[in-house]
DNA sequence: CCTAGGATTGAGACCGGACTCACATCGATT
DNA sequence: AATCGATGTGAGTCCGGTCTCAATCCTAGG
């Protein structure tokens, strides 16, 4: 019963230090807990910041220590599952170590993501960890570094800064994965992505994405160290919301030459070429082999189970965090940086094709 | 090359008003557009603005407007996509409006909760929305109201804190839901949830959690309104880690009187609990029927694909937020709350039990 | 030509803490 | 008893904006 519906005004050292008869100044190092100050000072205005309920303007003190104990987040997309526990991984070691965490979202708009950045600098945060959308365009990011401010990047690099960046070694784990395929039987093996880019896909081409980039170069470098043709016409990108990319799953199954492997870049992708799988009346792995990136809980249930490749997502977002904070107190490099690796697992959705002409074509 | 590693001294608007040589105040009112500025002088202080790269203190701004332009969000696990989608609702939301969102992750633990809102409240957001861990210990909710700070409620209740509240009704789509169950054919059905309570269920009993209290409820009425006995034992909480829930499962698939329907909580434990059905060889629905909470894209993926109860959490999300923006621009409820109806999507996952004794034995 | 009243303008207070500096106070040292 | 360094203490400045207030500048009406 202490409330009357219009906002009281705060409690401030001020009003603490007259209750407890001492200088606004030794109230504050009372509080502040710095400085000299006497038993009995300090017992009284504690008591008195107690009785008033006082409570400090982080505020007022960010705006004269420079510091805000704020890290600033900027992520493509929360909703997917991959940010959000690269999120836990991130808000988990920020609040072991005192900060707490803006978030932006920025629907992988290059536009959303300046303006975040921005944002994020005027509000003062101490540090930023940014997921780029563009892997290319980054005189945003460049600018944050000469703001002098600490800046990290997650799960993505970004060509011409020079930050800490966190994020797998795609090309190896690509490599290794379309490998396993080849080694399957596969030939035609197709990757779904939603990275979008101006031109058809063509070997080589620079991309926006330095992850796909760094995936695409694995895939070829597989077809080339196999001695087989890389069938670039099955790079599919701009697979945009779940009907395109269910619409490009039956372009490339029901076409005149269908392929026999899909590789779907992420799970949201996942979800919808698996069900497209399924709406076609074909069956995994018979008919076609699937691998999706990023493992999920759920990729253990459907039937059969969805080989994966597991990213330590999770443990990113700690290295990331670590790392930021890390460079906002000041601190060396303990050592080097955790090396994140991605990991294939074997469940059962990759099988040999069934057309088995394709292995005696290209012979082994 | 315009950075020199350390952090250089910001550009403030006095540096602006020298620069433009006006005095400060004028700069001020020029940059912050208010007041009254000839052209003239706006020109030259936005001409000196662009080239100091002028960009104002978010921080200072704030302490004198006392207002952040800041809302904070408290959830329990970010990671769950429950969560993530309602942050998705309310990011986007809170963007439209101008507005920025620190999160901090419980855990589920409140004493974080606790310890999240008083910081929160430090760092004098605008407004807070809170999914309350407990729907019953609510005194540092109450705080929050005595701040005067606007506080809305998001996914759960909370006993004693009349603040808006945006939650679905669990407790009739949990007596739909579970109508369907009995109406199929089952009788021993169980609940699996995590909510942690100190003592076993018994029917009636207070729980942490008011949508686990309405949920159950429902469930009574259901069984009550069908004339059957409430199979109170088999409303199984404490479900804590993924282990935990399996063994939970098998437990109540394998005991002497087994289930012939399980219901999960949340999508969490409904991984778990498909799992462990899977893993002991049975088959969904025909030896056991399987219902849960959350319409996850994955769940239409397994086979059979599941029958959920999908909540409207998107929505959920920018309803909550709107109402908070509302309420801290001081504007009246334009209309009543929009509705937030959960709903039953029937897929493949609820048959008929195969044991029929069940219902000779009740009859109808 | 003179003046009332609105538009402009600059000085300075203020938000709520942190921190500097000059001035006690006090026990220990010689 | 005089001196010195180590606390304690309070007045006041500063952070970077917003905003009040009084002074000044214009311009139209008389």
């Amino acid at each position: 019963m202490s409330t009357d519906g219009s906002r009281r005004r705060d409690v401030t050292v001020a009003d603490v230090a007259k209750a407890a008869k001492v200088s606004k100044a030794q109230a504050a190092r009372a509080l502040g807990n710095y400085g000299a100050v006497s038993d009995d000072v300090r017992e009284r205005v504690l008591a008195a910041a107690e009785e008033l309920e006082y409570r400090p303007n982080e505020l007022a003190r960010s705006m004269n220590t420079g510091k805000s104990n704020t890290i600033g987040v900027v992520v493509g997309d929360i909703e997917n599952p991959h940010f959000g526990l690269a999120m836990r991984g991130i808000t988990d070691t920020a609040k072991k170590s005192g900060y707490n965490v803006i978030l932006i979202n920025t629907d992988e708009e290059r536009a959303a993501e300046v303006d975040a950045v921005r944002v994020l600098l005027d509000k003062r945060v101490d540090g930023l960890i940014v997921a780029p959308a563009s892997s290319l365009e980054t005189s945003h990011l460049q600018q944050v570094r000469e703001s002098g401010r600490p800046l990290v990047l997650l799960d993505r690099a970004a060509t011409g800064v020079d930050v800490e960046t966190f994020a797998v070694d795609m090309g190896s784990i690509s490599y290794e994965s379309t490998t396993h395929l080849i080694e399957a039987g596969h030939r035609r093996i197709a990757f779904v992505s939603t990275v979008r880019t101006d031109a058809p896909y063509v070997p080589g081409m620079t991309l926006d994405s330095s992850q796909i980039s760094d995936r695409l170069d694995g895939v070829h470098r597989a077809f080339d160290d196999a001695d087989l043709p890389y069938p670039s016409d099955l790079i599919r990108l701009n697979a945009g919301d779940a009907d395109s990319i269910m619409r490009i799953t039956r372009d490339l199954l029901l076409g005149p030459d269908p392929v026999t492997a899909i590789v779907a870049s992420d799970g949201l992708i996942a979800l919808s070429v698996v069900e497209a799988i399924q709406e076609s009346g074909l069956s995994i792995p018979d008919d076609v082999s699937f691998l999706m990136y990023d493992d999920f809980a759920w990729t253990r249930l459907t039937t059969p189970p969805l080989t994966v490749i597991a990213q330590p997502v999770y443990d990113m977002g700690i290295a990331a965090a670590s790392a930021l904070i890390r460079q906002i107190e000041g601190r060396k490099s303990a050592g080097p940086a955790p090396e994140l690796v991605a990991t294939l697992i074997h469940r059962g959705s990759v099988g040999a094709p069934r057309d088995a002409d394709v292995l005696s074509q290209s012979g082994g």
